[in-house]
DNA sequence: ACAGTGATGTCACTTGATGACATGGGATCC
DNA sequence: GGATCCCATGTCATCAAGTGACATCACTGT
């Protein structure tokens, strides 16, 4: 491949992220991006399935570490520590860029389409989460609950986090939600 | 109108359902469903948004009731239990026509698309809920939090119930859910 | 040098979605 | 009753998303 440079992919990746700011993500045609990366159209749909998944094909290796954390729980943690502690992990690699985060949480939240995807991703993880739970022994009913309330927590807090102006950590977001979570459920 | 004949949206509405059940949601372009109603495709885009939508714009008279129900909720009730009061009128709609609901589970359950679009109604009378419970003085992480474990709960025993074989209510399927959240949050 | 492999370009096409404009029939008002 | 208005629809044109088929060119290893 001769000298170095940057692959289509991220060529792609870099000019789709900066249009979708500029201009807005409906105003974006994959013509546009194609453009700007020194492509044809056809080349971006090899690297993308389409023009939302830009922004989110970096969901699976999220996905993957937290799993491999979730594994790394003792099994005799209750169903709701493990995947607290799968999220953790995930926070600490959200966390870690948080200008980032929140470029790509304006242009997601700017849309509605976008919006969307976003939760697809999240509700994806609350999928696996819960069938890792069951192949610990996790009953099926409490592996989904499990998964869609931890994940519900973790994106309460993302989400105040990503918007807020301060700048706590997202890991203490997270613990508030979580406590906020069994006092609202307590409470009878 | 002279005599009565079904509105072109009804006859589209059943039109789209047909041909999704025989072919696939995929398999069914928009020209199709509208040649079987006896319009043109523009005519399909001025009664729904997308092809999807067809699926979905029951929704919003959902969303409605529900929130009516919530008002009705005692203020003194918790966040968590007005959420749970206006999601058992919700399960009385659907539950009234499983035949129904199953078809439509479904469609929807074989296409990622229509899977997106029905964890976004959900989503949306999460945030519709929330907002109703902030109205009513609760603070804004409780408020966000109460909605979404209520509507986790009641999704999760939603799926169950319109996939099961068997023939339980549904409301005690969402009470066996909630039960089991709180213990899953209790134990620690 | 040669064959193979992979990434890209080119072309053609289907489908979804929307704007602009025409029209026909029912409802409304005088 | 007839002029008029409005609404639903049809018609036409167009753009953008997405995909399949095939050609091309650079680089790889032998």
């Amino acid at each position: 491949m001769g000298r170095w440079e940057p692959g289509a992919g991220s060529r792609l990746r870099e000019a789709a992220l900066a249009l979708y700011l500029e201009r807005g993500f409906e105003q974006t045609t994959v013509a546009d991006i194609a453009e700007r990366a020194g492509v044809t159209a056809r080349t971006f749909f090899r690297h993308f399935a389409d023009k939302r998944e830009v922004l989110f094909d970096g969901a699976a290796a999220l996905e993957e570490r937290s799993v491999a954390a979730l594994e790394a729980v003792p099994a005799a943690a209750s169903a709701l520590d493990a995947v607290v502690a799968a999220l953790n992990v995930t926070a600490e690699m959200i966390g870690s860029d948080r200008d980032l985060a929140r470029k790509r949480q304006a242009v997601i939240m700017a849309n509605a389409e976008l919006r969307e995807r976003e939760l697809i991703k999240f509700a994806s993880m609350s999928v696996t989460l819960a069938d890792r739970l069951r192949a610990r022994g996790v009953g099926d009913l409490d592996a989904s609950l499990a998964a869609e309330i931890g994940v519900a927590a973790f994106r309460v807090a993302f989400e105040q986090w990503a918007g807020a102006t301060g700048d706590g950590e997202l890991r203490d977001a997270i613990h508030t939600s979580l406590a906020a979570l069994r006092t609202l459920t307590a409470a009878d």
